[in-house]
RNA sequence: GGUGGGGUGGCAGAGCGGCUGAAUGCGACGGUCUUGAAAACCGUUGUCGGGCUUGCCCGACCGGGAGUUCGAAUCUCCCCCCCACCGCCA
């Protein structure tokens, strides 16, 4: 969340935040955040006034003799009554100003596009050429069906529609593609990670996805746990509540995870293939380090680039655009998307998603560091990245790499972790 | 699932209902000493909110909530969490 005193001093910056995030309950939040602070402002001198008369009357009650002590009994016993009634209204004023400040989202920078949805992203960079094919290209579910690689039927059976089987040798693409990720993010000194699938409100309402996010969460009810939809929400919810020390910072996570989405209100949409799926895997790049902006947008571009490099080394077009506001989700303060050719769409589609947060999420999860000159303890910065997930960029390596007659060139960098194999796939073309 | 023990500052760990925002140790920071470092010694060191004469003053906070009391870290109740042992089990 924000600090109540970015509302106080510049309210006009944050109501404009919401406009250009096309947020416009959440504007409303803003003032009546503010509105319930004014009046908590209002009371707190008042109340902190009268106890410290109730204290200050207490400490002498022991040497008093009896006449003077039943006075300043039938004294305090008032005070008691008109301190419990403001009390009372303490405990809303805070409760109040709590929740609508939760809803408060976070500002996006001067950089973000203006722009009312993802049409409206803007291109910052492509990499790489849109293959053209000396025969009719075809889309990955076709592929993969005739090779016998991936069952949409029985995965509906087993559990319902936007899910998936897959077999063989796209089984062991899945998977090599996903240790190759983390096998890059390790060298470049990322602490690899296995986090719990299963996790409290609390990590979700820190990362920011709740209050809003509930529909899309597959939630345990008896038991009172979510099931992530990223390992953005363990990981960086890993030091919630902690003080960590600046020589300890930057913490840079690299996690593997099960991932898990109710794809609600996506009726319709991206209906075939491995696009929009229930459950996938996602090797995702989290970095916790000191609030300093300049270092939050370095290590911003430093997990696009390792994005990058590990597209690059895929061999998979791709193009990366900045995120309009209206694109923008409740916490983040920039994004950047990058998208994968996908020649079935015919377009790029995303398969990676960068954010930089500054202390928005630090401070939902009271994740704060002590700086080593001895200053104030501080709220961190936060930032994550996709690294890989699949089985969505297995989109985009199947039909990238498809040759006529439907076996699939496996490139360089993954045959190691393909028995050294150049090609999968048997001619069913 | 059963039984028991706990949740106090960056960490460990004390704490008779008012003189306890909290002993002590460690750590951290500053200094002395040293060619430098270590050791030793000296000093400082929680977070948040509010006020104004910006240095001080006031208040809140000892897992969370409710209660008893003029007054609660300390007593009562509820909840949450952690740990140990037993049982069951991947």
């Amino acid at each position: 969340m924000l600090d109540i005193k970015v509302l106080r001093d510049n309210p006009e910056a944050v109501r404009e935040a919401a406009r250009k995030k096309r947020m416009p309950d959440r504007a409303a939040a803003v003032d009546r955040a503010l509105e319930l602070d004014a009046t908590l402002r209002a009371l707190l001198p008042q109340l902190d006034g009268l106890r410290a008369e109730q204290k200050a009357g207490g400490k002498n009650m022991g040497s008093l003799a009896p006449a003077e002590r039943e006075a300043l009994l039938a004294k305090q016993k008032e005070l008691k009554a008109r301190l419990q009634q403001m009390e009372e209204q303490e405990k809303e004023l805070r409760a109040g100003l709590a929740k609508e400040l939760a809803l408060v989202p976070n500002l996006p920078d001067a950089e973000v596009p203006e722009g009312k949805d993802d049409t409206e992203n803007v291109e910052v960079k492509k990499w790489g050429t849109v293959p053209s094919f000396g025969f009719a290209p075809r889309p990955h579910y076709e592929i993969g069906e005739a090779q016998g690689w991936v069952d949409f039927t029985r995965a509906a059976a087993l559990s319902g529609s936007r899910n998936y089987i897959l077999f063989g040798d796209l089984a062991l693409l899945h998977d090599a593609v996903l240790r190759l990720a983390v096998e890059l993010m390790v060298q470049r000194g990322f602490v690899p990670v296995d986090p719990p699938l299963l996790v409290r409100d609390a990590a979700m309402f820190g990362t920011g996805f709740f209050p809003g996010g509930e529909e899309q969460t597959y939630r345990c009810e008896l038991d009172g746990l979510n099931l992530i939809g990223t390992s953005e929400v363990p990981v960086t919810s890993l030091h919630a509540g902690e003080i960590l020390a600046e020589a300890d910072l930057p913490k840079k996570y690299v996690a593997r995870s099960a991932c898990f989405r109710r794809e609600a209100g996506t009726y319709g949409k991206d209906t075939r293939g491995l696009y929009r799926v229930h459950q996938f895997q996602k090797v995702e790049q989290v970095i916790l380090d000191v609030a300093d902006r300049e270092r939050s947008v370095q290590h911003h571009k430093d997990i696009v680039q390792n994005a990058e490099d590990l597209l690059q080394m895929l061999e998979l077009p791709y193009r990366i655009v900045a995120v309009c506001g209206g694109d923008l989700g409740v916490p983040q303060a920039m994004k950047y998307d990058i998208e994968s050719w996908m020649p079935s769409r015919n377009a790029y589609g995303e398969t990676h998603s960068a954010s930089r947060f500054y202390d928005y999420q630090a401070r939902r999860l009271d994740l704060r560091y002590r700086p080593k000159d001895g200053g104030k303890v501080q709220h961190c910065h936060t930032l994550n990245n996709t690294v890989i997930a699949s089985p969505r960029v297995l989109i985009p390596l199947l039909e990238v790499h498809q040759q006529a007659d439907g076996t699939v060139r496996v490139p360089a960098a993954l045959r190691p972790m393909m028995s050294g194999r150049e090609v999968i796939g048997r001619k069913v073309f």
